[in-house]
DNA sequence: GTCCCGTGTTGATCTGGGTCAAAGTACATC
DNA sequence: GATGTACTTTGACCCAGATCAACACGGGAC
């Protein structure tokens, strides 16, 4: 996932959120070519399933734009969302050839990507981009910590709270908007893919979004549009210290 | 966390599951000592807290022998552990001065210690160990994943055997116990640290226990000593597809 | 228009696990 | 031995959130 750091880093390339041209400020021309050379840009559409749990994955990469999702499915059905990938987020795994999780598009979503074997090339002999992917991967990794905290000790309330407010936050990163005052943005989930993400189910997700919405916590238009007037308000109702951490 | 694959490199090398032996085996012999000069261990007893959550951290390492917990505490006292800390995890975060997390010695414990400022300026100029940590990071996140699964979809039951199917698998590896048969072991967590790994109450666990002995999935002895008489039923019920996964 | 169909809301009811309370067990220490 | 303390078990009751069910809202396709 991202928090402000590795956003700030993206906005160095606009067009590739691994932002190699930043890795490689310190590498040589050569490098950079190399990287150039091995890497393709992906379209879907929304809805469209990148790459399912098993497939062989050959490539790495980096959503451009759009929103996408990782789940793990349970034999049953029982799903849960365990990462959800916006701009600037990788994807994949060097040194693994099946990917782990279902990646689904939730929005059109264009992805930017490395193929998986000169990339684990270049990671060996470019310790830049090794510890790029390093610090990537402990920002996933708090952000995972954080999540279960959300999962196993917080109220449905608590949950839809922390859920909105990191959208508001990341989605206020993303387009520049000033840290105070209300913020408003489109929720790129369906109420189901938010109870997938909180693990809760789609009624409960829907009545306590009605709950915060009567109490002004929230205000609602059409069913994603949303405004949050006082993002203090929302954080404390997520049950966040005030900080509020960098969650996702 | 750790998977069979780290856990057979920590074996190169007995006293530090870092392992920086197998990690310098390309290495030059200054970088070595270099690693070997900035490398100390420390001790704690069982219930002393390693460090705080906010305090200031000027090593990382990793744990030689014992096993510790990495815990979250919201104001209000809920808290949800979000790691296991066995022989050869690692701890710390290079790049960040501070714990993000409590990390409790729930038994005697035996950690090898490298200093901070030193080790990254390491990590710099030796690609090797970036790798080598990057994978053992993904090993993390992937732990941390599955285990969201565990804490927003599985029941109170599903859950206590996920755990116990966990800490078997490991301790058979640690142990060199064979894949297949009983398994044995003590349990390192009480009640209350199983519940706040599964965001279960200390009662729940209790009662699911005692529900999994009565069934036959499980043997007690005592508190702690359990015996698994048979680990595919165990993982049957942990909700695992066949393969279990190499969750923490 | 109207017929879908995917999405979202709301109500009624049920239940898994939380909460509160009491008692049991295993070790220390005196 | 008695007393204490940390941990665990078990029971009784309750409630947040799941489940089941009905209905509402858009926005295509025809």
């Amino acid at each position: 996932m991202l928090n402000e750091r590795s956003l700030a880093v993206h906005n160095d390339c606009e067009e590739c959120p691994i932002r190699h041209r930043a890795v490689c400020a310190r590498c040589e021309t050569d490098e950079l070519e190399r990287l150039e050379e091995i890497k393709y840009y992906r379209k879907f559409e929304a809805g469209q399933t990148v790459i399912w749990s098993g497939d062989r994955m050959d490539f790495v990469g980096s959503v451009v734009s759009g929103i996408a999702t990782l789940t793990q499915t349970m034999e049953d059905g029982r799903t849960q969302m365990v990462g959800l990938l916006l701009p600037s987020d990788f994807v994949g795994r060097p040194g693994r050839a099946t990917a782990a999780y279902d990646v689904v598009a939730t929005t059109d979503l264009v992805m930017c990507c490395f193929r998986r074997n000169p990339f684990e090339e270049m990671i060996a002999h470019t310790p830049h981009i090794a510890q790029r992917l390093l610090e990537m991967t402990l920002d996933e990794l708090d952000a995972a910590r954080e999540w279960m905290l959300v999962l196993g000790r917080k109220t449905a309330r608590e949950k839809i709270a922390s859920l909105l407010s990191i959208i508001a936050r990341r989605d206020a990163t993303l387009n520049m908007q000033g840290a105070d005052g209300p913020r408003t943005f489109d929720l790129p989930l369906t109420r189901e893919a938010m109870a997938d993400y909180l693990g809760l189910t789609l009624e409960t997700v829907s009545r306590q979004m009605s709950a915060l919405k009567k109490d002004g916590v929230i205000h609602l238009e059409g069913k994603r549009h949303v405004t949050v007037p006082d993002m203090d308000r929302l954080m404390e109702e997520a049950g966040d210290d005030s900080d509020g951490g960098m969650l996702v």
